[in-house]
RNA sequence: CGGGGCGUGGCGCAGUCCGGUAGCGCACUGCACUGGGGGUGCAGAGGUCACAGGUUCAAAUCCUGUCGCCCCGACCA
């Protein structure tokens, strides 16, 4: 490709609207133009790197047994109301009329039409296993869409489907997708790690996040110093301090002016954050729910809706607090009646707590779980912090911040049993399909690469998912030798296979060098009179500083060793 | 959904408080020069000042409403 023919204009600035690099460099270097909130159009270069992870995404799937399907976006709405997630996908399903007036929606993911692919055409364990997969728009309309490509409402996901038999056959096919991310983003020259997950809306019991580490990102990961345990914080879990048990006290009431936090109240009384019981109060599908944990540590509001059979809970109003006859800044499960309590399991590992006594200005001593107060629910709710303990055993945690990337399921019959796909066993039973599902997000994954690959002047992108392979700039092309050999030279570099932009405008040479530098290219060829002075053709890397001087004849091999020294 | 901010040529901004000829830098067009890190000069073109209504002799500027966009929070396969 010739620049001077190129659609897409390079900006000095970016536009104010862009706040992060990814997204700032992405419009600066022309890859993407914004047509609305979370929503963009790909220019030429953008396409072209989008294309290339595409390409990675497609092999690597097709590699591990993948078979590439496609599958509507737009979808009737009774498709989602057998799996019942219609009216309870988050965010809402951004919906229509069609001209007979049936309800139609976009979707925002591919579950139920994948699942409803294999009941239309599996009846047998022979027809078992596959994986199915597509490279698909999906729309969510996302309450606050960010960051450029990290987080739109309208995005290519990569998802895949699994369909077994067994377990075996289902954990077989999850690791065979795990091993084929591990291979994706590698070849993208992204350094993801995979940590445990929470399965939120999608459903299932084990889940795994692929995540790169990187302070941009908009998600918490906390992890071992000392092994390999990581997880979202919305799954991590830690071992929990004991403190001691005594003998259990008498309950004994007394008076806290003005006392109304775990704080002041360990505080006033001298004592550990870890001798208080801390409730708190939420509110889930309409009906208030007491929890109680531990005052040394928080509620982990992914945990408890877990718990709770995935209903979303939300701290209470102040008005529903008042309305539920509790009394805030003094408030316990002791002596509630008729409110469902959920305790963390922190509680049992101590006694004689510090508690409210549901009455403006008192709390209570020496209160005690089962004797004093009792739980519907009794589980790990508490959310994981840097210093605590490894679940594991082994080392402290540390938090680190990371945007995901991809995100794998193992979904076992979630949907296979609310849409009827079955399949006839050996035996001449009727059982559900197991299924997993596995998704990679193709734009945030180009986003995350250049959140990670890049310097003051611009992207530094990997030869695999860079637009172009070799940047080739001309200059004092109105000299006909140099002009001649600069022809030469990008017809010999497209002949050995490279992609190639060949800067053949007739602009200032500080301009061609900082548009390579912004695209990120990988590799840099420079024609010039002063180069033939020099002796020959300067080759250089975009994530090096220092250039060489080879003979004409040497360039293309100057080139190669350039990609064959890179990591990727 | 709560809080904050911003809408003025393609991009970045000033002008708005205090109403009176729409301005600057970059980009763009032409010519000349220059020719290794967004170069120089001369001459140009391009804007219903987000939209609607109101006040006024007069509105980018004041008032009301609407829409759009960004950030923080809530939420988030």
């Amino acid at each position: 490709m010739r620049s001077s023919q190129l659609f897409g204009k390079t900006l000095r600035q970016a536009p104010a609207d862009a706040e992060n690099v990814s997204h700032k460099l992405l419009t600066r270097a022309g890859f993407i133009q914004q047509i609305a909130t979370g929503i963009f159009s790909l220019q030429p270069l953008g396409n072209r790197s989008i294309t290339k992870i595409r390409n990675i995404i497609r092999e690597e799937m097709d590699r591990a047994g993948g078979q590439e399907i496609n599958m509507p976006v737009v979808q009737p709405r009774s498709l989602w109301e057998e799996s019942g997630r219609a009216d309870t996908f988050v965010p809402p399903l951004a919906r229509f009329e069609d001209r007979r007036e049936r309800e139609m929606i976009i979707a925002p993911t591919h579950e139920e039409t994948a699942t409803a692919m294999a009941r239309g055409s599996v009846t047998s364990y022979r027809d078992l296993p596959f994986t199915i997969y597509q490279i698909q728009t999906k729309f969510r309309d996302e309450t606050r869409p960010r960051g450029g490509l990290l987080r739109v409402r309208e995005f290519e996901m990569k998802d895949a489907y699994s369909f077994d038999a067994d377990e075996e056959g289902m954990d077989r096919s999850f690791q065979a997708m795990v091993g084929a991310y591990k291979r994706i983003f590698k070849r993208c020259g992204l350094d993801v790690i995979m940590v445990d997950a929470d399965s939120g809306g999608i459903g299932g019991k084990d889940s795994n996040e692929f995540v790169l580490l990187t302070e941009s990102g908009e998600d918490t990961i906390l992890m071992s110093t000392e092994s390999d345990y990581a997880a979202n914080v919305e799954k991590a879990e830690f071992i929990k301090k004991a403190s001691p048990i005594g003998d259990l006290g008498e309950v004994e009431e007394f008076a806290t002016p003005g006392i109304k936090t775990i704080d002041e109240l360990a505080k006033a009384e001298g004592v550990s954050k870890s001798k208080t019981a801390k409730a708190v109060f939420y509110s889930v599908d309409g009906e208030v729910v007491v929890v109680t944990i531990r005052g040394d540590y928080d509620v982990n509001e992914t945990k408890l809706r877990n718990l709770l059979g995935g209903s979303e809970p939300r701290l209470a109003t102040p008005e529903e607090v008042k309305a539920a006859g509790l009394v805030a800044g003094s408030a316990s499960a002791v002596g509630l009646k008729g409110m469902r309590s959920v305790v963390d399991d922190s509680i049992t590992m101590g006694s004689n707590y510090l508690a409210g006594a549901n009455k403006e200005g008192f709390h209570l001593r020496n209160v005690n779980f089962e004797r004093d107060f009792k739980a519907d629910i009794l589980g790990d709710i508490a959310e994981a912090k840097k210093g605590y303990l490894s679940p594991d055993g082994k080392g402290k945690l540390i938090a680190k911040r990371g945007i995901e990337v991809g995100h794998v399921f193992k979904l076992g019959n979630v949907y296979s049993s609310k849409m009827g796909a079955e399949f006839t066993t050996e035996d001449g039973d009727q059982n559900e399909i197991l299924m997993g599902c596995y998704g990679i997000g193709v734009g945030r994954l180009l986003a995350a690469a250049v959140e990670s690959n890049h310097d003051d002047f611009g992207m530094v992108l990997p030869r695999a998912i860079a637009p172009y392979d070799v940047y080739l700039a001309g200059l004092n092309l109105n000299d006909a030798d140099i002009a001649g050999k600069a022809e030469q030279l990008y017809e010999s570099l497209l002949d050995a296979g490279y992609d190639v932009l060949f800067d053949d405008r007739d602009i200032a040479p500080g301009v061609k060098f900082k548009d390579a530098d912004l695209l990120g290219v990988p590799a840099r060829v420079v024609i010039s009179s002063r180069s033939l002075d020099n002796g020959g053709i300067e080759v250089k890397a975009r994530s090096s500083k220092d250039s060489q001087i080879v003979a004409e004849a040497d360039m293309i091999d100057a080139v190669q060793k350039l990609f064959d020294e890179s990591t990727e």
